[in-house]
DNA sequence: TAAGATTTGTTCGTATGTATC
DNA sequence: GGATACATACGAACAAATCTT
């Protein structure tokens, strides 16, 4: 579950978190599931014998990782809980923070990986999920006018990537993809990397996510894995002309 | 930073973490750097009007998180830290806790990503991170005699990677492939994935980690990116030989 | 070394909120 | 609606760690 298995000389650690290290081990001892209910607060204060204000803390501390979640009233109580997606994004992203991942860094990853998402997603979606990718690639038929509508069109491209990440078999391959997803969203949100328009690109990009959907669609794996290699080309293309235009707004100014 | 933008109902946000976002956002607004200090618990309770209790579990929700590192004692408090890697691949791993990934799964990834990374590094390595690894590569001269023997040069093999990806200029490159290492070798250590020992395989693998120093040293980027893509392939059936043997295992008996 | 100041760490008692029956 | 079982929050006191003199 985790280890928390830090280093040597071990720099202190307050009652809190020992006692959240210990709520951890006893989950893990006894192979809890999602949903099984751990011991409520007076049980544990008498159990590890400390005051409920450090039980408390402790259980914010497993909350806060999404280990737990709590519940109030007759029956409540705290539960393992399933660590969401979204909170493990979120958790990672607070790593990247001060580390300021380059355009290029990403890209680096996106064009091996979503290629080979593609590949191995031939063939195995059902005709809901392959009718909602669809839906998704057909959104934004005219090519962006204005910066903002850019920015819209840019966002909902990354949608079509994240959806396509949930489908996924290989959970840590879906999980990768979805977190770089996420982090070119940010990226478009708060940076201004969404301008000038660039009609020729964006295109061809729809272009390859609907000729995508098809190769699914009829199982063609290697297909598949072609387009999106072609895709994650220009996408990249796209990226880097609006990095450089970023990086000129900056200077220029 | 973070973003906890979840979806749209909101389930109700206990006062602590309300207070945690509260926090949060005030560093990002002021856009805090690692080390700069949060004001002190009693600041807190005045500004944000809740009990102390409160506030300290908010602080440990940020500490759980990493965000934040707090001393005692004058010129204490909490200031802003860094997010560990260590940490980043622990809460990583709370993610996937259940989620059981094959084999089969972190070499799909490994085959394309730890070839990448070695042609990445290719000449940009010091004589120094070089000789080191070299010194991790040269370990266990003799095939393993003992399924014990067996797990750990399996684990030094793993160590080997590991080092390999802090070195990586691609930050988030290096952080998967160190968080897959991780997560392989957590499998060795608690589950019995080391024998029977396989003498012939595990000559090829110490041999290709020796030809990819040599081809690191001597800039050859494309022919790092080949040793690796056979390493990979190598240890792929070293693990697919074990996953079968364990899964015989737990039938058998 | 020792004393004092500062800040977090921990406990306890009590009261309030919330969901279930 | 009322009783019950549980978490949530507050406030005051004391303990421990660490820096300064």
């Amino acid at each position: 579950m985790d280890g928390s298995n830090a280093t040597s000389p071990r720099p202190k650690r307050s009652r809190p978190v020992l006692v959240a290290d210990q709520i951890k081990q006893w989950v893990v001892e006894r192979d809890l599931k999602q949903g099984d209910k751990l011991p409520n607060e007076s049980e544990m204060i008498a159990q590890f014998a400390v005051s409920k204000g450090t039980v408390r803390e402790a259980l914010r501390i497993l909350e806060a990782q999404g280990l737990i979640v709590t519940k109030t009233g007759p029956g409540g109580g705290s539960m393992v809980g399933e660590v969401s997606a979204e909170r493990a994004r979120s958790l990672l992203a607070n790593y990247f923070y001060f580390k300021d991942l380059s355009i290029a860094d990403i890209y680096q990853m996106r064009k091996v990986l979503e290629p080979e998402l593609a590949a191995s997603l031939a063939g195995s979606l059902t005709n809901e999920q392959l009718d909602e990718l669809q839906v998704l690639a057909e959104r934004h038929p005219k090519p962006a006018k204005s910066a903002e509508e850019e920015k819209e069109l840019h966002i909902a491209s990354l949608s079509f990537h994240a959806r396509l990440s949930e489908f996924a078999d290989n959970r840590l391959l879906g999980f990768v993809i979805g977190f770089m997803a996420r982090i070119l969203t940010d990226l478009t949100v708060f940076r201004g990397l969404y301008d000038p328009p660039n009609i020729e690109l964006w295109r061809k990009g729809r272009q390859h996510q609907l000729q995508l959907v098809e190769a699914l669609r009829r199982g063609e794996s290697d297909n598949a894995r072609e387009i999106m290699a072609s895709h994650m080309r220009v996408a990249e293309e796209l990226m880097r002309v609006q990095e450089a235009h970023l990086a000129r707004r900056f200077v220029g100014e």
